[in-house]
RNA sequence: GUUCCCGUAGCUCAAUCGGAUAGAGCGUUGGCCUCCGGAGCCAAAGGUUGGGGGUUCGAGCCCCUCCGGGAACGCCA
């Protein structure tokens, strides 16, 4: 910081403007001269900073370098209060001062009457992470997720399963067959007008309330939910709050209701719309247009959006609401933000769409209507077996059961990884290989880590929390350290910027800097203070690859 | 047509408020198990940060422009 002050205090000093009529070639021979007095005069106030600096004692050692002033704390001591420091607060290191606001967290948006994919995995592993991280961060957080039970995909799954699949039997544990059912009858449709009536028909009757469409649609419902729970299951995703498409078609249209009464909707071939760009005096298209309804009376997906982004103030005391939703969404969510600001709800602008890029084929755009997902089971299965077979061969003497608790926990690590390794802004192309790549900057490297740490951990004496002496540490082991001293900010900027990939690329850092010192500096085979110390650090490398791993989701096994 | 995102090593990606010599993984080449577990460690090679202007003491990051790739934009979710 001091550094930045010297480099500004120069700009005040010499810059006379320079003289009219200079060539190119001059003016560049200037601006040069000055750059280099620039950073003299700089590195002459770094200098004079540090020598001020240097003489209150507050720093071990004070160094004017390249224009800025590198202060060092001691050593010692510094390690001796963060290692004491982790060991107090252990599950609890990272965490940020208590926040009073309650953050609700949206994410895992999953359909019944279809399966989960591994497009839907990243948008999960994002969420899920986040909620972590923001937590970890001093906020209450309430996990909730939106499930689409209602809506075009079920009436037309609903459809086909009435005319070719009624005697089959629903399935609680089988995706595939859900989607399958689903792709079939879309495509049916699609290639049919006599179809397409009969599947309007359907949607009218559902409108209506006919008991037997009611029933047919609780029944099926009952059992897709149960796969639903099991798939979040699966990946250790549990939800303070579950939201149905199903409840708020109502209340949205009561909200369309209210938008028309206002004249904020306008009626326009048959269908509410909202003019947004007319009615915010917009000159260039920014907002467009959002239609409420179809014209036929049945509700959209927006419909609904609409009472659901109000229900979840008016039911839990929150102070925001983030929505973890794909990019492509993000005009939509602008103008149903837009539109309820309009109506007087200025809860709208305490909801925050946060957008990701979305997981994409080699061959292109996943999609279900057409049938080219990858399954989330198949993936999970693929990923499994990967992991079991390297447990396998890593660690022949293991009990089988072992072996497979083991490598859940690998599998489902990498598979978690892999989707929070990138920025949100950033494509995610499925590589099937990438994927299932377990060395290098994967879970399973820092899970590595993790395991060998509690290796040394359990073999070794207790430490001597109280007689920490910390003289003469290594360069690895002063930069583990300072690795480990790092989290909380890493956590903070995590929750600050909404990115979970901090949290990534420093756990990562953390295993790289343990492995170093791994290799580097012997726990067992040293003795007296040094051995103390280095167990102490070792403790406190596993205490935070554990807690940072665990805000990602991802668990630390003790053996693998 | 309007708007948004991306472009950094052969490939996949990092880089804190604009800050010091742009860093990792994979791949390639060469080393390291009598020693806490080799899913590991060390080293080498690999860069005009898509091109060109500009702002700044300082730009991968900000502004303008061009090129390339992707996306959204009235009855899908």
């Amino acid at each position: 910081m001091a550094s930045s002050v010297c480099m500004q205090l120069t700009r005040s000093n010499g810059s006379a403007p320079a003289p009219e009529g200079l060539s190119k070639k001059e003016r560049q021979e200037l601006r040069q001269k000055e750059a280099a007095a620039a950073r003299e005069r700089a590195q002459n106030l770094a200098e004079q900073v540090a020598s001020k600096l240097s003489k209150q004692g507050l720093f071990a050692d004070v160094q004017a370098q390249n224009g800025f002033v590198n202060m060092y704390f001691d050593t010692a001591d510094v390690a001796r209060r963060l290692l004491q420091g982790v060991h107090a607060t252990a599950a609890g290191y990272g965490r940020g001062a208590p926040k009073t606001e309650t953050v609700m967290v949206e994410y895992g948006q999953l359909n019944t009457h279809k399966d989960g994919h591994v497009g839907h995995l990243r948008n999960i592993s994002l969420g899920d992470a986040l909620s972590n991280i923001l937590t970890h961060d001093g906020y209450q957080v309430l996990k909730a997720t939106y499930i689409g039970d209602i809506g075009a995909h079920v009436m037309k799954w609903l459809w086909g399963y009435r005319k070719w699949h009624s005697h089959e039997e629903l399935r609680a544990d089988d995706g595939r067959w859900w989607e399958g059912i689903y792709v079939e009858s879309n495509r049916a449709i699609g290639d049919n007008p006599e179809y397409e009536r009969e599947y309007r028909e359907l949607f009218a009757a559902w409108d209506r309330r006919e008991p037997e469409v009611v029933e047919l649609w609780n029944r099926t419902r009952d059992v897709s939910l149960r796969y639903l729970h099991y798939l979040f299951d699966q990946l250790d995703v549990h939800f303070d709050v579950w939201f149905y498409e199903s409840q708020f078609e109502d209340p949205g249209r009561e909200v369309v209701r209210e938008l028309l009464e206002k004249g904020i909707a306008e009626v326009d071939q048959g269908a509410p719309v909202v003019r947004l760009d007319q009615k915010l005096g917009l000159e260039r298209e920014t907002y467009r247009t959002l239609i409420l309804q179809r014209s036929d009376g049945t509700s959209l997906y927006q419909t609904k959006e609409l009472a659901l982004t109000r229900a979840k103030f008016e039911g839990y005391p929150i102070a925001r609401a983030l929505n973890v939703v794909d990019v492509r969404q993000t005009l939509y969510f602008q103008q149903v933000f837009k539109t309820l600001e309009l109506l007087g709800y200025q809860e709208a602008v305490k909801s925050t769409h946060v957008p990701y890029e979305y997981v994409t084929l080699a061959t292109g755009a996943m999609s279900s209507r057409q049938g080219n997902v990858v399954p989330y089971a198949e993936f999970a299965a693929e990923l499994q077996e990967r992991a079991l077979a390297t447990v396998r061969v890593k660690n022949p003497s293991m009990p089988p059961e072992q072996q497979e608790r083991v490598a859940r926990i690998v599998a489902q690590g990498a598979m978690k990884f892999g989707m929070l390794d990138r920025d949100n802004t950033k494509l995610l192309v499925f590589d099937r290989e990438e994927a299932l790549d377990f060395d290098g900057f994967s879970a399973p490297y820092v899970q590595y880590a993790h395991a060998r740490a509690c290796r040394i951990l359990e073999q070794g004496p207790e430490i001597a929390w109280e007689e920490l002496r910390a003289a003469d540490l290594s360069e690895v082991e002063t930069n583990l350290l300072e690795t480990i001293g790092g989290f909380t900010d890493s956590v903070e900027r995590a929750s600050r910027e909404l990115k979970p990939l901090h949290v990534v690329t420093y756990a990562y850092n953390l295993a790289r800097s343990f492995n170093e010192f791994y290799r580097e500096s012997p726990v067992l085979r040293s003795e007296g203070d040094t051995r103390n110390l280095r167990l102490a650090l070792v403790y406190a490398s596993r205490t935070t690859l554990a807690n940072a791993l665990g805000l990602l989701g991802i668990h630390a096994p003790e053996v693998m």
